[in-house]
DNA sequence: GTGAAAGCGCTAACAT
DNA sequence: ATGTTAGCGCTTTCAC
């Protein structure tokens, strides 16, 4: 008659189907058919005895047994890179948001952009039953997940380009991040800029190099040679996530500035980095864009906040994230919905006012002035 | 011998523990010893014989099996109002930091401040079989979990005061929140401010509540009256979290300047607002800290880096997850580590350059003129 | 319309 | 040192 006994504390027991059917006089099949909803196979009364019974314990199938006899979860696993980059935290709010419309929930796991650790997540969330996984900005090679991949991993890889020898469980989505960067950087090479820096960590992860391409292209577009010596894409971000990746941008940015010639715009890899710059240019007394015009990537909620708010490439996050969560239970349930395998959404140029036309003054011999930030920025608001 | 086929894709079969044994010429007992560390139970060439049999086929035991066998899984949840907010981001980056160290993995869950979803989510991870939860920035009422408390969840209330009649089973964590505004505002007043507005989304949490008390207590403390014009805990954060955050400070500080007599300087209850703040006053044409001084709490990443950088009150992160981490960890080993029901770690003000002395420029007459942020914030950072 | 029973993969007490 | 076996709580076929 003891109920059991956990760090010292008396707890109620587990109460389970067969409690319930035994309180109920009915059998577990009925217990089992009304809690799945096949309400057809029941008289009312026995019905509404059974969900008495049921509502006056609070019982709630355990997930672990359900899982164990069906083999499936309406559980769905979103690994990011940091989500101590907003940017994630808003996709991560985005695909929970449209999971629990299906029942579904998110699990949000963290790689650090390191493979060994998608491969400990991946693998933890295989065992726990988890099938359906959206893995962000991962590596372009996805061999350290194919054996998982081949036991029947379905995996929305988001920021990575479709390989050819991809498995057919694998489908790609990602945001144009080519375009995304050639229009950035076209943005500022309108503006008459021609020595424009490239400023990222590491460019590991798919979206990072065509990121880069995109800059590099445009350059090339343009009949501009890039100068190594405006691309910055040192340091590491590992150790602390993407809280690291601001003190990343303003290492970079300033060395970026130290160059010679100087660059008159930045381009950075995201926004973090773009912020990062930022802080760089404040030490040096540099005034945006006057001196220096800069352009991120993402439009974090703080792009738009910051001063002078930031030009940059917006991700529609919403439209991603409802592709990748739709692909992924759709398949899931066997739905023939699963009509593409790779998905290119587009990016947009938000232009804020963090750049402005070049020229007009030598940075070299104003690089010591006061600048006149708020002025600058509320002149291009107006437009 | 066929091969299950899920999506129209031929997938490998799962291999289980009696698989192993099997090939491996042993019994189950063994594998599972093997798997689980018991390894004084056998040969070392049984074992290694087994071991190249779970390497070969890849075996890892699925978690759910043991989970309904054992009753335990070694996860645990962090519930979050927000990952959109960084400070909840960086958090979970601790938390998860930690707890991997002891083998668990990390749930992290949305529950945007809605009791509802609060409840939706521990009983969807009550039902997986997760009994350890930290929960973040509740409501202080505990009821709507009594259920599972009563049941045996264990959970740890961050920022959550706690209460006399707290079941055993629930331990508060908090940083000191009150204290923390305390030193803000007091800081603000130092520096000769007596208009000190307070700037905050609905007091809906115990955090909150306690940081505006802080405020008005440091407010009395100093016999400033504090005239309610200059409180603003307006909006509602719902629907997209934390995100909608900067927008409500950039509104409310909108409305708080718009005050006769004007304040001159504001205390955010978050840095989200606080930046929402910088905001609008960069709308306004107001300078930081020459117009207004502002302050901020919790100091996430993009404090430091915001134009010009802010003053605000840091959490202890990593002493409030690994405080966190090791409560749960400990009791759900059963250890008598638990020694501590309530713990609440000290805040830091950090002073940057978002506020100075008040006084000497009545704003009234200043409010449209340029203002010169970067002296401002530069010669601040020499001190 | 309702029930009995097999078994999902694993652990651990109890053999041997 | 290794093996046998009884369930953990649930779903689902098959019988009634």
């Amino acid at each position: 008659m003891d109920h059991p006994v956990q760090g010292g504390v008396r707890v109620q027991p587990t109460v389970t189907i067969r409690d319930i059917a035994r309180m109920a006089n009915v059998s577990v099949t009925t217990v089992s058919n009304l809690v799945n909803g096949r309400l057809g196979h029941m008289r009312a009364t026995t019905r509404r005895r059974v969900e008495q019974v049921i509502a006056k314990y609070d019982f709630c199938p355990n997930a672990a047994a359900q899982m164990l006899r069906t083999g499936r979860t309406r559980v769905l696993a979103l690994v990011v890179p940091s989500v101590a980059n907003p940017f994630w935290g808003a996709l991560s709010w985005h695909v929970e948001r449209c999971a629990l419309q299906y029942g579904y929930h998110v699990m949000v796991c963290n790689s650090e952009r390191d493979p060994a650790r998608e491969v400990q997540y991946v693998s933890a969330l295989w065992r726990a039953g988890v099938r359906d996984v959206v893995l962000a900005a991962s590596e372009p090679a996805l061999d350290h997940l194919r054996k998982f991949l081949n036991r029947g991993l379905n995996l929305v890889a988001f920021d990575r380009r479709a390989e050819p020898d991809d498995p057919p469980s694998v489908v790609s989505l990602s945001m144009d991040n080519h375009r995304g960067s050639f229009m950035a950087v076209q943005h500022l090479l309108t503006l008459g800029h021609r020595r424009v820096a490239f400023l990222s960590g590491p460019l590991r992860t798919a979206a990072r190099m065509e990121r880069f391409r995109g800059y590099r292209d445009a350059m090339a577009a343009a009949g501009v040679d890039v100068a190594s010596a405006w691309v910055w894409t040192g340091g590491s971000t590992k150790g602390a996530g993407d809280a690291k990746g601001a003190e990343l941008g303003r290492l970079g940015a300033l060395t970026l500035i130290a160059r010679r010639p100087r660059p008159t715009a930045l381009f950075a890899a995201n926004d973090i980095y773009a912020l990062g710059a930022y802080a760089a240019t404040r030490e040096l007394r540099l005034a945006i864009p006057r001196d220096l015009s800069i352009v991120g990537f993402d439009d974090i909620i703080l792009a738009r906040l910051a001063n002078p708010p930031l030009t940059t490439v917006r991700q529609p996050l919403r439209a991603i994230a409802e592709a990748a969560v739709t692909q992924l239970i759709g398949r899931a349930q066997g739905l023939p919905d699963a009509t593409w395998v790779s998905r290119v959404v587009p990016p947009r140029l938000v232009l804020r006012a963090s750049t402005s036309a070049a020229g007009r003054n030598g940075m070299s011999s104003r690089a010591f002035t006061i600048p006149d930030q708020i002025g600058a920025s509320t002149s291009r608001r107006r437009r």
